[in-house]
RNA sequence: GCGGGUGUAGCUCAGUUGGUCAGAGCAUCUGGUUGUGGUCCAGAGGGUCGUGGGUUCGAGCCCCAUCACUCGCCCCA
């Protein structure tokens, strides 16, 4: 193994894919900003038990995925295999019960030690929000629409379709999980390994089980429906959500397959796939976790939240063009080198991009703002620096002039290259 | 974690049954054009054939291991 090599699963950033990456965040935050969503920044690693207790012993993700370590301090921390528990953590630890409801959007890298795949890295990008302190299913309704504002804005490439379904409260769930216990029990030996021990730890995960197996398949697709266990209250929230979505025009599919093993998480719960991406489809999902922020010691607060992946959707976009196109300087020879720098300076201090090289012959320099994409050239030669002036040429028309430098940043403008300044 | 596939120049890839097989295109650099780019022409540089072993007179090609990527499972964003 060389040690050149970067770690297996992470990747280094630069040119359109981070381009990508930022335009995706910036899409996301500028959106959940006109939602009201202010952005949180917690940190990389937390301690260990603030995963393991939110995500439970059942999860894969705790089990088997987490970067987890011991400090000199004899600490065990772990980093951020996802970005829920970070939140939900500060919400506690920073005493922001008497706040709610709050709104906080998030971005940041998350690790987790999987085997890496197209759209499946050790070390990920997320992007994702979460409401706090609203029990109301309208607070469902407007995650879920922030979430396909923001996937609409950024103009990807593929469908991408809305699952839901409603995990019920603890009551209904816990009627649910009893039936399924009771249907797939005394058919036990039809059941891969797999599923047996999901039946123990988590029956609901066997709906989502994707078989080959016959007799398996049907037993999956005979077992009882969610629908029918729901309570009375359970089923008006679902239906609240349902109704809200459609008065927004939000397009849908309930999904009775859709579920989540953990406790905490409860009615609502949501995806968004694509088929563009293989198996890694889910670009993103979420659910409402009431149980979450009691389950980790802070007083009872209902929750709501989504997190995307943002390789996933890097993935889907089309290509992003650096925002500006440079003006080149070229001296034309070493002797104007000088005032060519000052130059340089004074339109960069004007709030124009602008490239200089530092070495060739004219010839050369020009070949170079070609490859940058430069939309002019300021040329300085011996005459040019004794008049005061520049030859400023339009690399998309050919059409050149002679111009007092302080008027360059005029005639960029008469010619459509030169962007409003900040000044 | 399990099962497949792939790995040759900076990039995309050709390399027939192991015996001039180390190549092409693009990119790069140089020159044609020492005050003018994108086109064109000519030329040049660049590869321990992922890495380490093994088989063989001989291995890019076969075998083993390993690393990385990739497809599916699993899990999930």
């Amino acid at each position: 193994m060389s040690s050149l090599q970067p770690v297996r699963g992470t990747h280094d950033l630069m040119f359109e894919d981070i381009r990508r990456h930022r335009h995706i965040e910036a899409t996301a935050f500028e959106v959940a900003a006109r939602y009201g969503y202010a952005e949180i920044a917690t940190p990389v690693f937390e301690f260990t038990e603030v995963f393991s207790r939110t995500l439970g012993d059942t999860s894969d993700v705790v089990t088997k995925e987490m970067y987890t370590f011991d400090t000199k301090g004899g600490e065990s921390i772990t980093l951020r295999p996802e970005g829920t528990a970070g939140v939900a953590r500060a919400f506690i630890s920073g005493g922001l019960a008497q706040q709610t409801p709050l709104k906080f959007f998030y971005r940041g890298a998350m690790f987790r030690h999987e085997r890496p795949q197209k759209g499946r890295q050790r070390q990920f990008h997320q992007v994702g929000v979460e409401l706090l302190g609203v029990e109301s299913p309208q607070a469902d309704v407007e995650v879920i629409a922030l979430a396909a504002h923001i996937l609409s804005s950024l103009d990807l490439n593929g469908e991408i379709t809305l699952e839901i379904n409603s995990l019920g409260d603890v009551e209904s769930r816990a009627a649910y999980r009893e039936a399924l216990i009771s249907h797939f029990a005394p058919h036990k030996n039809y059941l891969s390994a797999e599923n047996q021990e999901r039946l123990g730890k988590n029956p609901l995960r066997i709906l989502d089980s994707k078989t080959e197996i016959v007799d398996e398949k049907l037993l999956i697709k005979t077992a009882p429906k969610f629908e029918a266990y729901l309570n009375e209250a359970s089923r008006n929230f679902f239906k609240a959500v349902q109704d809200g979505l459609a008065a927004l025009d939000i397009k849908f599919k309930v999904n009775p397959a859709l579920v989540r093993g953990l406790d905490y998480y409860c009615h609502t719960a949501f995806e968004f796939t694509t088929g563009v991406l293989g198996a890694q489809s889910t670009v993103l999902a979420g659910g409402r976790y009431d149980g979450l922020i009691k389950q980790m010691g802070g007083p009872p607060t209902s929750g709501i939240g989504w997190a995307a992946g943002v390789e996933r959707l890097a993935l889907m976009m089309r290509e992003i063009a650096p925002a500006q196109r440079p003006i080149a300087i070229i001296p034309v020879s070493p002797a104007e080198e000088t005032v060519a720098a000052a130059l340089t300076h004074a339109l960069r201090q004007a709030g124009l991009t602008v490239d200089i090289g530092y070495s060739g012959n004219m010839g050369k320099r020009m070949k170079r703002a070609d490859k940058i994409k430069a939309a002019a050239a300021v040329i300085l030669g011996g005459d040019e620096v004794r008049d005061g002036t520049a030859t400023l040429r339009n690399l998309d028309s050919g059409e050149q002039v002679n111009v007092k430098q302080a008027d360059l940043a005029r005639q960029l403008t008469a010619w459509g290259l030169c962007p409003p300044s900040g000044a």
